[in-house]
DNA sequence: TTGAAATAATAGTAAAGCTATCATAATAAG
DNA sequence: CTTATTATGATAGCTTTACTATTATTTCAA
């Protein structure tokens, strides 16, 4: 037995639902590996289409360009967190002891079963990582943000939010908590990574405990009363 | 009487100094001028040549390629807030109107004095919130740290960790704090200015009071003893 | 089995990102 | 003041990226 997860995203975000065929999943899977290993700007659909025997021609079916590419990688992302948030916090009503649940699956995404057979969480969290900023830095931002395409990070910004306002009503600033907790976790991977003069915090491979540890000493003194 | 003001920076940035001539001032100026206008991908070497009546193959003698440009800019841009925050703290003593000095400098530093006539700092600063983040996000971030391409951010970040040390020898991550403080003002102007569902803070045109309160309240939430 | 839809094969275009060469200014040294 | 040196301009060209168009072939469903 096998449970399938789809995640559905944004629809302006492809030309044509690449989770309903072979040749589409293809493109998701091996996207996440490639940028992961090119990085975005020497990503090309032509060396994608090389590496799953297929054409340019057929990729720009199911996505416009590379940048929307991204946008539905980093979209679905956060669904999944959003989904294993949702997972874990399940029947647990103390929000302090939600919020500790969700700086886990914030951080710790890539180390949780896995939910999709085409989808690297592991690669996808680095992708998000190193790229992720550059989804929605770029001029085209306002018309994007029109359209809806950074609707699923706003909709989870939105909930750990609400989840911030319940351990501390009188706390100013949930929604910059919250995204501050997303961005910091990310970055200080990063800096961890590649310029650790920059953070205190250590990363050795996927071990993010300390990472963890961080986020949950700064929301801590934030939020006590 | 004028006080001039250059910033010398790693030399492995350019080919050539650009703050030397004429025409690398010309370079530097009309680049902020561009970059702003067209975002980073869009600006090209070509666009810039034209703007300044030269040739791409001049501003090539000045510049490996358009990603070490924005690397100088950001670097010119992380010296320049230093050199602000040195002259706004001398003679301050207490440590903890140091760190709202700081914060003040950080956020407002486009509405300071400008420091030369072939930077418009405000420009620069949207830069820097709008692409600051592509300077390191690369794949090349490995081999441009050990040349010191990131050096002015890390020893900006060292002083300011220094500060927060000074109020609060007891917290656990002032590298930390120091990074995210630079990192969530850039940030959340651009929430506030894009994707204004992600932050309380709001700006409007160049009054970012809101940004440094913000600052303010975390930084003091944090470090309160 | 036929017909629609998806994919492959191929070709081609415009722009980006660079490099090379030579001519001409500007400037600095003798 | 002349001559070297260096900086810039003019022009050309090359490779890659990003994309579009056309036609052929396969797949799959009615």
């Amino acid at each position: 037995m096998s449970i399938e997860i789809k995640i559905s995203l944004n629809q302006g975000l492809y030309l044509k639902e690449p989770q309903d065929s072979v040749l589409g999943r293809k493109i998701i899977e091996n996207s996440i590996i490639l940028i992961d290993e090119y990085g975005f700007e020497a990503f090309t659909f032509k060396k994608l289409a090389e590496k799953i025997n297929s054409t340019e021609a057929s990729v720009y079916r199911y996505f416009e360009n590379k940048h929307l590419l991204l946008l539905f990688l980093v979209n679905w992302y956060w669904e999944w967190v959003t989904y294993l948030i949702t997972i874990n916090t399940m029947n647990v009503d103390d929000p302090g002891k939600k919020l500790r649940i969700i700086i886990h699956s914030i951080v710790s995404a890539s180390e949780e079963h896995p939910g999709v057979d085409y989808v690297n969480e592991s690669k996808l969290h680095s992708i998000v990582i190193a790229e992720g900023g550059k989804a929605y830095h770029t001029k085209e931002v306002d018309d994007e943000n029109s359209k809806g395409f950074f609707s699923s990070y706003k909709k989870l910004a939105n909930s750990v939010s609400q989840v911030i306002t319940e351990i501390n009503p009188d706390f100013k600033y949930p929604f910059a908590l919250a995204t501050n907790l997303f961005e910091m976790s990310n970055n200080h991977i990063y800096f961890a990574r590649h310029l650790p003069r920059l953070t205190e915090v250590k990363v050795n491979g996927n071990d993010l405990k300390e990472v963890e540890k961080m986020l949950k000493y700064f929301a801590d003194k934030l939020l006590e009363r």
